[in-house]
DNA sequence: GTCTACATCTGTC
DNA sequence: CTAACGGACAGATGTAGAC
């Protein structure tokens, strides 16, 4: 059986957890620029105020009703992710991490899977003091439909799910827009071929649903049967790594972009060598405002080969630039840009081509490592590349945010 | 015609 | 006073140019 653990409401958990005066109360978090809505507390959802909203069009009626808005906090979120699958991984053994809330786990059969979830759940809202739902079922989308039926419910918040007269009831009552791998665009088709349910996609035709919407609603299909096509619980390299803003104004200066670009590739290598991997493309992206003009959107991509594995940040931001001044255009006005690395692997298994240069010299990896030392010890930026000369909090606004509470000393409050 | 590389789209949280 | 709409990831798909 797969588990799949669900932190609830999972920013606004963070932020109560050291915050204890806003549980029971409407509490929101804002994305980057404070743009939109990314998390809501139970009494947010009630009021309504809806998942991804623009700030600026709900502050009125949310402000009214005592609501507290709070700029997101990845710090603090990521750390208490970080605390939380280790919990897990120690409790289940492999975990396969989802996203900074969610992760599957598999577990024999002969567990008593009801206690063992309840166990974890207490252990997490007590080490932790995290509330998450759990959701036990035969595949991972039945997993994710017991775990919103677990979302639901007041006291416990675990649901199994197991093949059988009851599930079809539960699948009936399940809308198929709602379900794992079904989006705004396929669910309409879906409808007008007269499937409204889970349960009316997992009995349609499975040659038909392929030929018409490919190889992985057929997968979806196949699990609402209860049938695993996605197996898995263990942890893998990251496939890409990005990393991008939108900015508070939009920027035409090219040196501007060139400096924050290499802030971003900055970041983005840091997380890669923390994977131990290497990656041998880089892309960069710019984007102007959708909103402002949402036919003609200008902008676009370009994707830069390293001619091998790198890890240095310096040959990333020197091709980052590159790539750049591909793509920028004089007089444009950009309102958002990011790098991602591509084609990743691990350093322990690279193997070397007779095609490619020098795979990874000893003196660069020594010269990153040493820089990854110093700014883990010291502070994140205390070296850093010239080129970088913005922080993300000079382009960037976020007005509500809380202290970095579990990552800095300076940040704990006083008790007296 | 078919293959390949690439940008863009779709979906998810 | 006005304007103000995320970020990260995987994987599929559409298409222009190469063969």
């Amino acid at each position: 059986m797969f588990f799949l653990f669900d932190c609830d409401n999972f920013f606004v958990s963070c932020e109560r957890i050291f915050r204890p005066d806003l549980k029971n109360r409407p509490v929101i978090v804002l994305s980057s620029n404070d743009g939109c809505v990314v998390s809501r507390s139970y009494e947010a959802k009630a009021i309504p105020i809806a998942m991804g909203a623009p700030y600026f069009k709900i502050e009125k009626v949310f402000r009214a009703a005592g609501g507290t808005a709070l700029s997101s906090n990845f710090e603090l979120y990521s750390d208490i992710s970080r605390r939380l699958m280790s919990l897990l991984r120690q409790e289940c053994g492999g975990i396969r991490i989802y996203s900074v809330d969610e992760a599957f786990a598999s577990l024999p059969d002969d567990t008593d899977h009801f206690r063992f979830a309840l166990h974890i759940r207490n252990r997490i809202l007590k080490e932790i003091g995290i509330p998450v739902s759990i959701g036990i079922a035969p595949t991972k989308t039945l997993c994710k439909i017991a775990s919103s039926l677990a979302k639901s419910k007041t006291f416990d918040k675990i649901e199994i799910l197991t093949p059988g007269q009851s599930l079809q009831t539960v699948l009936k009552n399940f809308e198929v827009k709602d379900v794992w791998g079904v989006g705004r665009r396929i669910a309409p088709k879906l409808n007008f071929l007269g499937i409204f349910t889970a349960l009316e996609l997992s009995s349609a035709p499975l040659k038909m649903i392929r030929q018409t919407f490919g190889i992985n609603l057929e997968k979806t299909a196949m699990e609402l049967n209860g049938i695993p096509c996605q197996d898995a619980t263990t942890e893998e390299t990251a496939r890409s790594i990005t990393v991008s803003r939108s900015f508070e104004r939009e920027i035409s200066n090219i040196g501007q972009l060139e400096a924050i670009i290499a802030g971003f590739t900055d970041t983005a290598c840091r997380r890669l060598r923390a994977q131990n991997a290497a990656a041998r493309e880089i892309a960069v992206f710019l984007k102007t405002n959708r909103f402002k003009n949402p036919v003609g959107q200008s902008g676009g991509s370009f994707l830069i080969p390293l001619g091998g594995p790198c890890i240095h940040t310096g040959h990333f931001i020197t091709a980052a630039k590159f790539g750049l001044r591909q793509i920028f255009t004089p007089g444009e006005a950009y309102k958002s840009a990011g790098v991602t690395l591509q084609a990743i692997e691990e350093i322990s298994s690279l193997q070397s081509s007779l095609f490619e240069k020098s795979i990874l010299p000893p003196k660069e990896q020594k010269l990153m490592q040493v820089f990854d030392n110093v700014n883990n010890r010291l502070g994140a930026h205390t070296v850093f590349f010239a080129a970088q000369t913005v922080s993300p909090q000079n382009f960037t606004r976020g007005s509500f945010r809380s202290p970095a509470y579990t990552t800095s000393w300076d940040a704990l409050p006083v008790v007296h």
